[in-house]
DNA sequence: GTTTCAGATGTTC
DNA sequence: GAACATCTGAAAC
């Protein structure tokens, strides 16, 4: 079942089956219940202070799980390198940007917080997203 | 000092 | 196998 939410970003909707979150989309469609978890989660951290995450769907691969980890352990507001965290996980930066632009849960899994030594990086749902969500998180 | 380039690298599909 | 949301160091200006 897919619901929606509008942020002050922009609007969002994510894939809720089996009560957890599978998917997470930067655009809008669908409606919004207000009640599920993912929308409640949306709004706290609209608001500048995320809740614990709700049930979500389990990584595909062991690396994603252990990318999982490291990227939830990134304060609201700050931000790591591609390379920083490689070396955290053992990895090369590269096989990072691979791993993250397959991640199916942005927001939630923070991957816009992942930035390039040398620019701001890319994202898979559009760079506009990850420079209006960085800047939210800096002025909150 | 700054810029440019090639090579290394691990995960994903 | 090929593609990739990168980094690093060395060489040239």
């Amino acid at each position: 079942m897919i619901y929606g939410f509008a942020s002050r970003l922009g609007d969002i909707s994510f894939d809720w089956e089996s009560r957890r979150c599978s998917r997470l989309f930067l655009e809008g469609c669908g409606f919004d219940d207000g009640e599920n978890p993912v929308s409640v989660w949306l709004s706290s951290y609209f608001e500048g202070h995320a809740l614990p995450l709700p049930p979500i769907a389990p990584p595909k691969t062991p690396f994603q799980g252990r990318l999982r980890k490291a990227l939830l352990e990134i304060p609201f507001g700050e931000t790591r390198t591609y390379g920083e965290l490689a070396r955290t996980l053992h990895t090369a930066p590269r096989a990072l940007g691979q791993a993250l632009g397959a991640n199916p849960l942005p927001l939630l899994i923070p991957c816009h917080r992942v930035v390039g030594a040398n620019g701001i990086g890319g994202f898979s749902c559009g760079i506009e997203w990850k420079q209006a969500l960085l800047e939210f998180e800096r002025n909150s």
